[in-house]
DNA sequence: GTCTATACTCTGATAGAC
DNA sequence: GTCTATCAGAGTATAGAC
């Protein structure tokens, strides 16, 4: 299995979205990530000055991945429909990536808000809501409806809702806030 | 300032609050919060048998603070504008004990969903829905109504959205929701 | 019920040889 | 670009004296 035995920033960060995926944020430390390379930890900041750049890389990674989920699941819809199928794909998309989606909202060092790849995510939401209510940079509704998106997403994932509960609820708070926005 | 010189649960989980609220849940650790009641780490555990006992209590003492708050937002008015005085109440508790109420939707071991305070909580929602929809226990309007405030709780903590744009986003949102659900 | 002392495991990170 | 070796520190928890 082992190759050429040579580290890039690629199979790195591959390795770490790995372990990040399967233990959370804690479990994704320097040295189960060289032994899962085969190599030793101070190999690893070679490529990566720190900890904190290959967070951040994975983060930026999150948002262009949950990006895609929801451009993909959105392709050849518009209005409402655009809008629920975006809306699925990225509870869906949390679902299946936990830990991986639980760094893109995580509280930032003030003043180091993202420019990054967050941007494009939200720009996509606030075309979806453009396609409903027909106002352009209507911010305060996609704030409203990310907050939904990402509060189900929580509960959802918390498991305080015993089994059935939270699917049903998403239907029902989805629709009903669409259809609140454009009453 | 030193007292008798001797702990009790309470005097405990008073420091060990102040720590979590000032530097979040890492920041909660055995060693600072033995300084801080000037007594060796060792002697703590004569209260708590662990680190999680600890935080569980911290957990609980969430659950029922944040009801508290809403509960009194919400008396004296009903229906619509007993909902918005416990949403308001929601945001605002977040806001004012960030790391605390972080500690209320943290995913759980499965199987040891709460059974405790976080109860009454639910059921107070459930209650606060009803009012406005006049249906008894509404889980999924329930469930997206808590969705919502989690997220937005959330957002607003993230600072992704500049200075302005929460507040207005999130009276939007509770308004359309609302309007949603009623009609 | 608090103390001293300590065991143990884990972390991120660096210097310098090869 | 990877290695060895090591630093400097964090953490939880326990045994046994007082």
């Amino acid at each position: 299995m082992p190759y050429p035995a040579k580290l890039t920033t690629d199979t790195i960060l591959s390795a770490a979205l790995t372990l990040l995926e399967q233990g959370g944020p804690d479990a994704l430390a320097m040295r189960p990530l060289a032994d899962r390379l085969g190599v030793r930890p101070s190999s690893l900041y070679r490529h990566y000055p720190d900890r904190a750049a290959l967070l951040g890389t994975l983060e930026d990674h999150a948002a262009r991945d949950l990006h895609a989920a929801m451009s993909q699941a959105a392709t050849g819809r518009r209005g409402h429909e655009a809008l629920h199928a975006a809306a699925h794909a990225y509870v869906e998309y949390a679902r299946s990536h936990p830990h991986l989606y639980g760094l893109l909202l995580a509280p930032r060092a003030p003043g180091l808000a993202g420019p990054g790849a967050g941007k494009d995510l939200w720009n996509h939401v606030l075309t979806l809501i453009e396609g409903v209510t027909h106002t352009p940079d209507d911010t305060d509704a996609a704030v409203a409806l990310w907050a939904f998106l990402h509060g189900f997403a929580v509960l959802d994932r918390s498991g305080q809702f015993g089994l059935s509960g939270p699917r049903s609820g998403f239907e029902r708070g989805l629709s009903s806030f669409i259809r609140g926005l454009t009453s």
